[in-house]
RNA sequence: GCCACCGUAGCUCAGUGGUAGAGCACACCCUUGGUAAGGGUGAGGUCGAGGGUUCAAUCCCCUUCGGUGGCUCCA
């Protein structure tokens, strides 16, 4: 007797063991033709989420829940198992078309994504794919499809699988199998397409829809190349995207909402609207502020300066420069030199050398070495060989030069270090937007949100070890300010800890227990969920990340918080305590909206250009209806302006419609448009964006007065309290 | 950095082995029009750069620069 516990608490007695299909058939028709899989777990265990997934014909031994898989839910949304089994089911039938099409084409592996699908294949010497064949390999799934063929797992011991797999020499698949069998699995199992033997078939852990036919629309994206194992020594490999539905509809859905998606894209925006425009001939991941991007990024820094001063910071500012030896303390040369612009060397020295025939590799010798004495305090003071002996060398040989600045922390350090501190003083809170350069690879390079120069919002406060809590709290709530002004809720959290079982780590193990406990306790008044991640930790102490999608489900790191016991030791900051000896600080780094550009960039995606009213470039656009109203709509403007509202007024030829689509084009929050009729009664008549309707009359002193107290709250557009609102209630 | 694809007017994009086109934007003229494009005229391009093949290259080939999508990488 074998029961079986459904989702709704039912249970259903079985003589013998059956099959997720024979159970779903028991239930009804309808189900057993729309049934793709099941959600398998032990009795008492939360049915469906924490169940296993298996396939349609996988057998149920024993007493189990079971929720049975469709393409919809009962509540009618798309369940996530349906198109994980579609997907992965899909990869199969694309990579049977493709091994058809393009014989010799070896398989490597083609798991299902979020939205999508791919398969990792190794072609033959001289064959490619381009995305012209699409249609070709699209036809030829949409066979396999029509033919619908089930999909049959069988299973072969360990031995006799690898024994096969050797057979037939696909090295891929016998070390997917290998890898397999390394974490734990029984046996290896297979999946044809068909019938075994005869139909096409593929290593699987499964589990799979019941046969072609169920994939109802599928779609061939993109060729990308990747590298076996993402090691670029191995074979490069074709990896091929796709993706699949239930229904066409779906597809259709989801393919309007890539482009959707396409259109936000900060990149596409930053264009249209002049936010940011990036120059060959200034150079790759430089970003260049136009006047209107440049409004945005100031209006923030002035949003963000304002909460600092609130919360005592002291502002600074540091040069774009710094000398090597500034960085060989700090220990970011030449460590890191790999991410950094190459060092500035004078050109006097570099004629010297090269005249006496000194190689590259001295070259870079000596401009990476210290000298003895360099090498000995750091050492001692760190208690570590941070320095190792190979780059010591006579002072006479070493090249001096400098740095284009990685980081903002060995500037502000010094300026910590330029006059003594009581423990009274502390914490000292040193901010700057700071530009720094890195040097990254070309292909990482993505409009704002991956850059090689760029601005961080960067703070580094100077604390006792008993305030390090209180510190990492006051961070945050920073960063809760800014999030929460600009209605972002969308973000995770981070939290990086150290390894368990570590020894890479600086400082005493006891505060870090405090200042992870910190960090934990401070994520957690964000009120959005967080991750605690071991190992994630940097090697000079644990910190909080803030991460972001863009619109295309690419994850950006924006602001962070991170304690750090290693840069004070190395510049040997200290300060006097209550019993008159010398402490050592602790120092935090933050950043709440991590760098400029990359937090524009996300912003514009976050508001698809829509800047809320105090943000937005301009902030009112005065539509006279012809010339006989222009000289009202100045007085308005001017008006405007006085109360320091940014506005223009269209003094355009065009007819009032066609001013309307342009201001409406460049997505301006509120538009005046002004006729005789309005000047005659000192009112304006008021449109804001992203609402069809005309929104009525205004009087001109109330438009101007509520305009102004807008932009002052820095509210969200539509948000209580707008212009817009008051108008629309 | 690696692989694939792409690079034509300010923007979005057609097109061809015989030195180029549209729409929008821009300028000028007509129009003075009340809520998402009035009409006309005109200006604007070494077809990313360099080299090669060819009688002839924007088009074919090579190199290079830049972009996009992935891979790898982000102290």
């Amino acid at each position: 007797m074998v029961r079986i516990t459904l989702p709704d608490g039912s249970v259903k007695e079985f003589s013998s063991a059956p099959t997720v299909g024979e159970v779903a058939a028991s239930i009804g028709a309808g189900l057993a033709k729309s049934a793709l899989g099941g959600r398998v777990g032990a009795t008492g265990a939360n049915l469906a989420k924490d169940g296993e997934l298996v396939d349609l014909a996988h057998r149920i031994e024993g007493d189990s829940s079971l929720a049975i898989v469709t393409a919809k839910n009962r509540d009618g949304t798309v369940s996530p198992d349906a198109l994980y089994l579609l997907r992965h089911s899909c990869a199969h039938i694309m990579a049977e078309a493709i091994q058809r099409l393009y014989p010799g084409v070896q398989l490597v592996y083609g798991p299902p994504l979020e939205t999508n699908f791919y398969y990792d294949m190794l072609f033959p010497d001289g064959k490619v794919m381009s995305a012209d064949d699409f249609e070709k390999v699209e036809a030829e799934m949409a066979k396999i499809v029509a033919e619908n063929r089930p999909f049959t797992r069988y299973e072969l011991p360990i031995a006799d699988g690898i024994a096969k797999l050797e057979k037939e020499g696909s090295k891929f698949k016998l070390d997917n199998a290998q890898r397999a069998v390394e974490a734990g699995s029984k046996s290896l199992s297979w999946y044809a397409t068909g019938e075994p033997g005869k139909n096409w078939e593929d290593l699987c852990r499964g589990p799979h829809v019941p046969a072609t036919g169920k994939i109802g629309a599928f779609k061939v994206l993109s060729l990308a190349s990747s590298y076996w194992k993402g090691d670029e020594k191995l074979d490069r490999l074709t990896r091929v995207y796709g993706t699949a539905f239930a229904t066409k509809e779906e597809l259709e859905q989801h393919v309007r909402l890539q482009e959707e998606a396409r259109r936000r894209d900060h990149r596409t925006l930053g264009k249209q609207l002049r936010l940011f425009h990036i120059d060959e001939m200034v150079g790759q991941g430089l970003i260049l502020w136009t006047p209107k991007g440049s409004i945005v990024r100031n209006e923030l820094q002035n949003f963000i300066g304002a909460e600092l001063r609130k919360q005592g910071y002291h502002q600074v500012y540091t040069p774009h420069i710094g000398k090597l030896d500034l960085y060989k303390t700090s220990g970011h040369f030449p460590y890191y030199k790999e991410s950094q612009f190459p060092a500035i060397v004078e050109g006097d020295d570099l004629t010297k050398l090269c005249d006496s025939g000194c190689s590259c590799g001295e070259l870079v010798a000596r401009i990476d070495g210290v000298s003895a004495q360099f090498a000995r305090e750091l050492n001692e003071r760190t208690g570590r060989e941070v320095i190792a002996q190979d780059r010591v060398m006579d002072a006479d040989k070493l090249i001096n030069g400098f740095l284009l600045k990685p980081m903002n922390c060995p500037h502000h350090a010094k300026i910590f270090a330029s006059e003594p501190h009581s423990y009274r003083d502390l914490p000292v809170r040193l901010a700057e937007f700071g530009t720094v350069y890195r040097w990254e690879q070309s292909g990482e390079l993505n409009g704002m949100t991956r850059v090689r120069g760029f601005t961080q919002d960067d703070a580094h406060l100077f604390v006792r070890e008993d305030q390090v809590a209180e510190e990492v709290l006051g961070c945050l709530s920073l960063v809760k300010i800014i999030f929460s002004t600009l209605g972002m809720h969308e973000y995770r959290v981070r939290v990086g800890l150290r390894d368990p079982d570590g020894t890479k780590y600086v400082g005493d193990p006891a505060n870090w227990d405090k200042a992870e406990q910190a960090c934990r306790d401070a994520a957690k008044t964000l009120g959005v969920p967080f991750s605690e991640e071991p190992g994630e930790a940097a090697f000079y102490g644990p910190k909080i990340d803030f991460v972001v999608k863009d619109v295309i489900g690419r994850s950006w790191q924006l602001g962070t918080v991170q304690v750090d016991y290693n840069l004070p030791v190395r510049f040997d900051l200290s300060y006097t305590g209550q019993d008159n000896k010398p402490h050592r600080p602790v120092m935090i780094h933050r950043a709440p909206f991590g760098s400029m550009e990359r937090f524009c960039g996300v912003l514009i995606e976050h508001f698809a250009g829509a800047f809320p009213c105090w943000l937005n470039p301009e902030q009112v656009r005065v539509l006279p209806i012809s010339e006989k109203s222009a000289a009202y709509a100045d007085e308005l403007v001017a008006a405007l302006k006085a109360r320091g509202v940014r506005a223009t007024v269209d003094h355009g030829n065009d007819r009032v419609q066609a001013k309307i689509k342009v201001a409406a084009e460049e997505k301006i929050p509120y538009m005046a448009v002004v006729g005789p009729r309005d000047a005659e009664n000192r009112v304006v008549s008021v449109r804001a964006r992203g609402v069809e309707a005309n929104l009525g009359e205004m009087p001109f002193d109330a438009f101007v007065a509520g305009i102004a107290a807008e932009i002052d709250a820095r509210l969200l557009s539509g948000a209580p309290g707008t212009v817009q609102a008051a108008m629309t209630k």
